[in-house]
DNA sequence: GAATGCTATTCAATATATCGAATGGCCGAC
DNA sequence: GTCGGCCATTCGATATATTGAATAGCATTC
């Protein structure tokens, strides 16, 4: 009985890894990634406090596992394309991403809007696992990978609406958010009310002004949504009556979604 | 003088790293990769022959990193969305992979062939950094994130083609390669000779049974190609008179690549 | 043209990650 | 219901990865 809500204990930050390389190597991975421009071991280990030497022998080590290329010409580090063989063997792996791609593709062209399909890691964050552009659209796109806070957009709504979080918690990720056009704690509340009433959530305008994003949930398990489908258009290119119609649209697929991933498991 | 060929000697191979949890940590990612079901903590020790508590140490390193998720029902382990973030970085950073997309794009419309784009990793292998259907195609598709030995198909005359590399090393990596229809090393040779003549290099049948391929080489820098763009199509449907046609826009877009990154560097 | 600041890299001492055995918990067998 | 085997996990001893200073190579400066 002492495990039954099947969380780890939530103080055990784990506050020295048993394992520091693993955490230096992500973190250069990281740095690389954000870098535009191939780095030298220096600039590397100073950005990271990371001991030169040391820094250096991570580095050998993720060029050896090709995670890092290296221009012997410049001494200079990048990202290496084994990240792309890892990224494959991902989408691979899941069978979330194959299953919704189809449909955000139809989605998309039907009622020409970008539609996302994305995956949900608990309170933290969203990732964008699938992306469909409609044809002739203006430039509302996401790239595979792209990372969101888990309570921002229409998404979020849904986030909140279906999980069983405190109230306090909520909040204390609720005011890190950025929006262009912020809505209060009680406003955005009171969306997610609606959202869970209409079992989609809508943003109209506060995250990206001007623009308009509905967003339903797919459940792998009772309780917290495992993923999440998400539709974005201009404001104004949205008639009013489409709106519940493109929930509706949503709100089938992931019905769909829900039942192929949950009986697969 | 002592290195004025700007390559580190070459039986240097890094025997043991001084980043041991690395490898560690890339093995086990390959491995969660390649599995199509999460994995328990024992399984995956033992297949990668690691001690289980440090293997333990590792994985728990990785899912703070979020490159690897944790079923904690289960206590299985899989591959992190935290990946598809770096690729999605990879992709950004790279400006290749951007620049080849709509021309790989124009070219399978026109031709009605599959383009991709690759980045070649010395003799090592080449790997799928940018792919592109065609309209109504047969199923004749890669993913972004693949990897093919370096001398392969089209793209591995390429790249025998253009580097000045010793017939001995040559041939190892020859004699490992498989084939549909493995042409012999001399027939493969006059076959380099050929593309190394012509511009581009072509494999008709060879890798893969009734299919051909074309592919011209993309150079960074002067001496070894860093990148290709290569066609394929089901043999049939190509056309005799198609195939110089194709090479020309290959080779076109090819050195339209080359003077871009090049000149960027 | 010499010197200075930077770089990447090596090396020996030590803090520590890794190992292997021991623990406790879970599930299935009998 | 009890036992047995397998699992994930902890823990102390030790081999070793990490550290910080010292070395060597370049490019730019004066």
């Amino acid at each position: 009985m002492a495990d039954t809500d099947g969380k780890p204990p939530l103080g055990t930050v784990v506050r020295e890894s048993k394992a520091p390389a693993i955490a230096r190597a992500s973190a250069i991975l990281r740095l690389l990634g954000r870098s535009d421009i191939p780095l030298g071991l220096q600039p590397i280990a100073r950005k990271l406090d990371l001991v030169p030497s040391t820094c250096l022998y991570v580095l050998r080590a993720l060029v050896a596992e090709e995670l890092v290329s290296f221009e012997p010409q410049t001494k200079r580090y990048s990202l290496g394309s084994g990240l792309l063989s890892l990224a494959r063997s991902w989408l691979h792996r899941d069978p979330f991403a194959g299953l919704a791609q189809p449909m955000i593709d139809e989605i998309a062209n039907r009622f020409g809007v970008t539609c996302v399909a994305v995956e949900i890691s608990g309170l933290d964050r969203f990732t964008a696992v699938a992306v469909s552009k409609a044809g002739g659209n203006f430039r509302l796109s996401t790239e595979v990978g792209s990372r969101f806070p888990a309570l921002i957009s229409a998404t979020g709504r849904c986030i909140a609406a279906n999980g069983a979080f405190e109230e306090k918690r909520l909040r204390a990720r609720f005011d890190k958010l950025r929006w262009d056009d912020p809505p209060s704690f009680e406003e955005w509340q009171a969306q997610v009310a609606e959202a869970r009433e209409r079992g989609f959530g809508l943003d109209a305008g506060h995250y990206i002004a001007g623009v308009t994003v509905l967003a339903a949930p797919v459940f792998k398990a009772a309780g917290a949504p495992s993923h999440a489908l998400s539709a974005t258009a201009l404001s104004r290119t949205l008639t009013p009556d489409a709106i519940p119609e493109l929930a509706d649209a949503l709100i089938g697929k992931c019905n769909l979604l829900s039942r192929q991933i949950s009986q697969a498991a």
